[in-house]
DNA sequence: AATGAATGAGGGTTCATTCAT
DNA sequence: TATGAATGAACCCTCATTCAT
């Protein structure tokens, strides 16, 4: 079976032009909002016509959808087998991943477009959304097959709480420090009332890293 | 009829339309988004005339600006000085705000636009999520001085948390069950690997009274 | 009563603005076909923006529709009372409707556009067809009660023969000679099998006139 | 095997998509008008792609054109050698080639863009209403041998009448009943004036035999 | 000869904004 | 002050046509 390279008849599509349709459309919608990405203007940034972009996509919802489906994620961090080291890496990976994409303005847009397009939102979810939070519940269950995670632990509550640090934070409108991850995280293993938070932190300070638990459990794997 | 209102000369602002094009405004927003929110059908449905509205606002952005900073909280629910009850009653006064004003809707518009339009966003904060966190936050400061949170809590952690979830779980395209909050706040309250779940309360715990946990097993689409 | 020229608040709207819109959209209806007629094109023409268009008619095929009603009919001539050339001027006065704006053109169109914008047609009918189909009936009614057309004669038979001779002309490509409705009139008058037609007209002679009937009668009121 | 076609060097074309485009184009024609008949939609419907028409004809007018030239006509009725029956026959006849093609469509479209393609109007001219008019002249001018129309009657006048009936009716937005070309027949043959309708067949009458005229009493709208 | 991809040029419609009354 | 009319600028989409394979 020689990997014959099957061409079909007729003009190939332009492999550069689906590319640059794509990422035409991604940095638009995120730079501009689903509503100021005109067709024109991806078009124009791909470097192609409209008629183009309409031979691959039915129409905006359409191509938007896909730009989202086409976002490729980041690579993720490898696990080591310490939740809490594993938690972080995984937070700040997160984080990355929203901010290569401008995320929180691609939330906002597939949010601000749920009545009018909610394929928009079903996409993101399926395709962007889904997965990391896939990836978090495993590396939770994980855990708690190792038991550094109680075994009833509501861990849908965890991960909303994980995934969800992020938005509140930026819509908070607050700096992220570099020791962000940590302080999160430490509410999620620990919670409020277990022990205690760092010594010394100022009262506002958002991230206090304090690693008392779980630390021990390090070299666990 | 202490009429004290300092009136210039002409003709008067008619008050009722004040008020009827933010909340015009307001609606039309969180039903259609900011982008689909024109100024006719702002004026339409506020009774008026386009160039009535343009007398009191420079322009889309401003009128928009206007009406999120018009937009009134609902009550608070009452303290009772249980922390767990009162996170669980406030989380459900946050979530019945949200719903009230198609609130992710909202929160979709002033992300999408905040390139754009910067101070919607930023409105958003002084007058919606900021007052929410506010009180959210003092809630956890009283806990704290009656010595239900830990003294060196991460607070701020918590709130992101708390106010996170709701977007995270919303975003995940899962429904809420009745008993969500709950879910939440035990999480936030006793960590994963501190007592587990609702039945492993700590020695000493404050907050006792909920047992039936959501021990949902929905996995994230 | 003062007749006080009541005008509402406001800009009153261009009279001027109006007409030109009716007339141009006339006009490149007929010169270039309905679907031809953009609404660029009309509001170029008409020397307004298409926003001002917009404002008077709800789209392209709402405004094709009222300028076909707004298609004023020419004078009628008077009626002689003598069937026989009053069908004839009447039939000159048909055509000339027909020619003044480029009639066929416009039946095109509205049978052309049948399918897509049956309100063409219907508008086509009600405001053009109809008031000439019911004026030709009435002069044969009238003349009915006179006795020039005998009774029990299909009336409804003979008006289509008498509007629908145009058609047939027209779409056979051969011109139209000065002494047609002559012809036209005396077959409908008269007949095939009745009285003889004129002597020596060349076969293919698209108008003979013969007058011996109805000429006698001529001045009968 | 007479295959006798000269064929040229390279792949020939192929019949079938000859065939398949000029029954799509005539077919989309009607259906939605020349100016909706899209190249895209003709090669849809024909299986073929767009180039593979272009190959065939130069562009969209020569393509309506050539397949308004390749329409056929359906098969004439026999002819009995009774001008009443015949012409009867022959009117149905007519109808039923109209209504077989969305018959006032067609003749709406290449009237709608005679300006802009005036080869539409030859065409049909040529191919469609052409023969139809020369079988219905050559059957009166047989008649006209036999005596049963006089001599000198104008035979163009009333092949008008007989043509143009139908696109008035049609026009007029009434329905055709089962009986109306005996009425529109009896009346070129008899007149207004002569014989009054069918009862009063002129002496020597050749055609008799049909009794019930539909005396319709609608009024055109 | 046929295919599928690409193009340039509108077409209808709507919007935020300003003008004239 | 408030009105209704008018504007310029897009925006989404489609079409007739040509290119590259």
């Amino acid at each position: 079976m020689a990997e014959a390279k099957k061409r079909g008849p007729g003009r190939p599509r332009s492999e550069r032009a689906d590319k640059a349709i794509l990422e035409a459309a991604l940095e638009l919608m995120s730079e501009q909002g689903y509503s100021r990405m005109s067709m024109d203007s991806v078009a124009a940034r791909a470097g192609v016509t409209k008629p183009t972009v309409y031979l691959r996509y039915k129409g905006k919802a359409d191509l938007a959808t896909a730009a989202l489906a086409a976002a490729t994620p980041g690579e993720l961090p490898a696990e080591t087998g310490d939740l809490h080291a594993d938690l972080i890496a995984h937070m700040r990976h997160l984080r990355r991943g929203l901010e290569r994409s401008a995320g929180l303005a691609m939330v906002g847009n597939v949010l601000a477009e749920e009545r009018h397009t909610p394929d928009l939102l079903d996409r993101f979810r399926e395709r962007v959304l889904g997965p990391r939070r896939d990836e978090l519940r495993a590396m939770l269950e994980r855990a708690q097959e190792r038991g550094e995670v109680a075994r009833g632990a509501n861990l849908d509550a965890a991960l909303n709480m994980l995934m969800g640090a992020y938005y509140a934070q930026y819509l908070a409108g607050q700096p992220f420090g570099t020791r962000w991850p940590e302080a999160e995280v430490d509410v999620v293993l620990a919670g409020l009332t277990g022990a205690a938070g760092p010594t010394g932190d100022a009262p506002g300070s958002l991230y206090g890293g304090r690693r008392k638990r779980a630390r021990s459990k390090r070299r666990a794997t």
